[in-house]
DNA sequence: TTAACAATCGAAAACGTTTTCGAAAATACC
DNA sequence: GGTATTTTCGAAAACGTTTTCGATTGTTAA
């Protein structure tokens, strides 16, 4: 009762494997009497090939790697439903991996794909990634990769990302509009572009309004498994360091509504006392109260995007045709909340 | 600089194939001196063994199936994290695939999964899915498969559970317990059987306390995509209908936030007007206001009890020793929150 | 000195598929 | 009838590994 082979249906019709494998596959040199044979023989044996031969000879796996910081992420599942039906849709299966934000472990786990000969891998850098030597080999290696959110601007691939900069201004711009006359910043980590890119928005925003801007309103979390923690931490800092602030633009939807719980512990009241602004639209902000204002951050479309571009990125190398590394930009928008005015 | 093979190493050492795989994978019968030559070479130039051939050879893919309903889900999602962590741990890969709650999705997936030969399948079954010949023919071809979740009682397999009926019963006594005199219930769809448990759960408790069983009181959701507009409707209709209710006991927690926020739109106040406890604790539960009382489901747990339990079936299944299916229950508890007295 | 034995290696088959190339058979054309 | 052409098929190599089984050498014991 085992699974039938090419074999196996060769000997039942008295034909060779090379004619049996060239019937199912379409080939044009074999009659279509035969061809109908094949076919109806195969069905009832239920045949499947046996892929490992098939990618052995192929040298193709139909099969790409993905590695995230985090699975559990409102933001990051949605890339990962994208990614995961795009890649159904062209036969292709995802392999995930969980950095846990750990550059070592990241390091392990593109090695273990590699090592998988995956035809292709989806990555969102690791908090803790400054070093990008790992992801060049994989590209020196000719393996199609693209990077998707959090990225390395210096590294040659190809990337699906946001404007950072631009909707951390817009969202800025939208308290100061709100009539916010102090606004403070919590942001990301250090290291990655997406945070640097959000605080160098705050920044422009303020400066472009006629705002001075004050280093010591801005506040740094890492956006790991504590962000709920760190928005606490952070509120209740900035209560103790200023009294005046009346705005905050935070780097992530959950450490807003970290923040958010703690002000209101502590009678703050949102958005008339302190307006809050924060990042990525996971869907429990438009159910907390107040709700938040954020901005939309198209993860099933960016996981989307992220797998066509690899495979084109796949076809080109299997055609052998040059391809140049392409940088896509999806919108976002603001969503207007009760957590500003 | 494409990647190197046993071949490679073997002509650079005037040494065989055969010596080589043997020296890498620590046979006896080659000396420390070739062993350690062979090893060194191989480092430098970081060989990898061909995956396609390992498997075509040994017959097994390390790497494992599975296929959930949906994986934007604080649930789901958690088990996707214990079940990637663990089967890394013993140097498995895994391939997920969503069903979207359709029998159809999910038999075809499945079919993918036995065609990419993986070792093992998980899977926590669709609302959609009433037949389970499709499972039963996995398990039938000895391939190794546990059920989590949303189980099918009557197939013979491994499965990961909670207690849905204990922990329903539990809910609902709650609510008893903090004064609610007639109770209604949210429950999930029609098939799946941990929503027939929930049901079950809550009516046994009314009865046991004394309380009659009114059908009347049980409103469908599906639980899908929509969860939170259905707790919307379903609420906006439960207030239509009666005007006595005290207290619910939901299927789900995104139903549960749903509901609540109907009611607190139109005044219902939560939980003088009505209590409610909800399903899953969902990280979002522990921030809305009022925040939700509600169960505690172990999904981080659950996964990686699944993978451990099919890692067995699949050790076992290599050395040709018999299996007998177990079922694991995961212990849950009753997070005590603002919705409840 | 031989026989027995251990240590070290390699030839070869196998896993199941794909694809190239040539052979045979059938058909067409003159 | 003979030649040219098309149609239909299969042999064989290849992908890279694992493993069985002998072969060869070197070592030990009698």
């Amino acid at each position: 009762m085992k699974q039938a082979t090419l074999k196996d249906i060769a000997e039942q019709l008295n034909l060779s494997v090379t004619t049996v494998s060239k019937a199912l596959k379409g080939y044009p040199d074999v009659s279509k009497k035969t061809r109908a044979m094949v076919k109806e023989l195969a069905k009832t044996l239920n045949y499947k090939p046996n892929t490992f031969a098939v990618n052995l000879r192929t040298k193709e796996s139909k099969t790409i790697g993905l590695i995230i910081p985090v699975i559990v992420h409102h933001f990051f599942s949605n890339v990962i439903r994208g990614i995961v039906a795009q890649a159904e849709k062209k036969g292709y299966l995802v392999i995930i991996l969980q950095s846990n934000e750990s550059y070592e472990l990241e390091k392990k786990q593109l090695d273990l794909l590699i090592s998988q000969r995956v035809d292709g891998i989806i990555i969102s850098l690791a908090n803790g990634t400054a070093d990008f030597s790992h992801i060049n080999a994989i590209i020196a290696q000719d393996k199609p990769l693209v990077m998707f959110d959090k990225i390395a601007k210096v590294v040659q691939c190809s990337k699906v990302i946001i404007d950072d900069r631009k909707a951390a201004y817009m969202a800025t711009q939208h308290l100061i509009d709100t009539g916010c006359k102090r606004i403070a910043h919590f942001r990301g980590a250090l290291l990655p572009q997406n945070s640097i890119d959000r605080f160098l928005g705050y920044k422009k925003a303020l400066i472009d309004n006629g705002f001075t801007y004050d280093p010591s309103l801005v506040y740094i979390c890492e956006c790991g498994d504590m962000s709920f923690e760190e928005g606490q931490k952070n509120a209740k800092q900035l209560l103790e360091d200023h009294n005046d602030v009346d705005g905050i633009f935070i780097n992530t939807d959950l450490v807003a509504i970290g923040a958010m719980t703690e002000f209101s512990k502590r009678g703050v009241k949102i958005p008339e006392d302190i307006s809050i602004v924060g990042f990525s639209n996971w869907f429990m902000s438009s159910v907390i109260s107040p709700s938040l204002t954020t901005i939309d951050q198209p993860g099933y479309d960016m996981g989307k995007s992220a797998f066509k571009q690899l495979f084109k990125e796949i076809k080109a190398k299997k055609k052998n045709t040059a391809f140049t590394p392409k940088t896509v930009t999806l919108e976002t928008a603001l969503v207007k909340r009760d957590s500003t005015k």
